[in-house]
DNA sequence: GCAAGGTACTTTGCAATGCAAGGTACTATC
DNA sequence: GATAGTACCTTGCATTGCAAAGTACCTTGC
């Protein structure tokens, strides 16, 4: 495996697990959002994330009791699922800052002889 | 399942990727190192890594040519596996750090709406 | 009306990988 | 030669992002 593709995989694996914090964020952020709407909003984080991703993890989201969503009709087009944070869901994001504040810190700690971060 | 599992989880996803940089770093800083003293400089930064993840970690690093080892006799117990990065390693690192900082950085502007952010 | 195109939601199966648990092996101490 | 300490290694599982393929609704043009 050439190391342009190990890379590749570890952005990847990086990604992972800070989907959640993105995603959960945005529609906070919004209010209320659907699928496709925050597909968008994370491309101009420069976060590629497509649908096999997105569905799946909202309906986990959902059956956790931190998202709940309603049917929209739309202006064009089938209607759309709006998602919008639960109470818990709220309290589960404020945890997922606190977790990604921690991690950011000991990545820092790790790396801190590293000429190149700073 | 309970939130507080689920944030745990989570947790643990973030952290998933990220490892490789830690290692690598801490490697790089010592200029070699042997795993469970790798271990060891994680969780002075709060990063607990088990052997179960670090030994293939560091095997996957060795066959993909980032790392190389050299058997050291130890003063007190069995033989110690030192790694240290190729240049290939090196230039591995380099690469880590960007992607690190860029995930850092959409990260932030995801949530750059978000009270708990600063 | 009905075909074509656009938008949106959903499911299936694969691949990667952190981790728990269990195992092997070498050295030192008594 | 038994016990304890340190170190390395392997197996199997569970999670989950993603590619790909599928379903469904709405609008436009003829």
């Amino acid at each position: 495996m050439k190391v342009q593709n190990l890379l590749e995989n570890t952005k990847q694996q990086m990604r992972k697990g800070i989907l959640e914090l993105c995603i959960m964020s945005i529609i906070s952020d919004e209010g209320e959002a659907y699928p496709s709407d925050i597909i968008t909003r994370l491309q101009e984080s420069q976060l590629i994330v497509v649908q096999g991703t997105m569905y799946p993890l909202l309906a986990r989201l959902k059956s956790a009791g931190l998202l709940n969503y309603t049917w929209k009709e739309s202006d064009a087009g089938p209607p759309r699922k709006y998602y919008a944070l639960t109470d818990g869901g709220s309290e589960f994001l404020d945890g997922l800052m606190g977790t990604w504040g921690q991690l950011v810190k000991a990545v820092k700690h790790s790396t801190k002889n590293l000429k190149v971060n700073k």
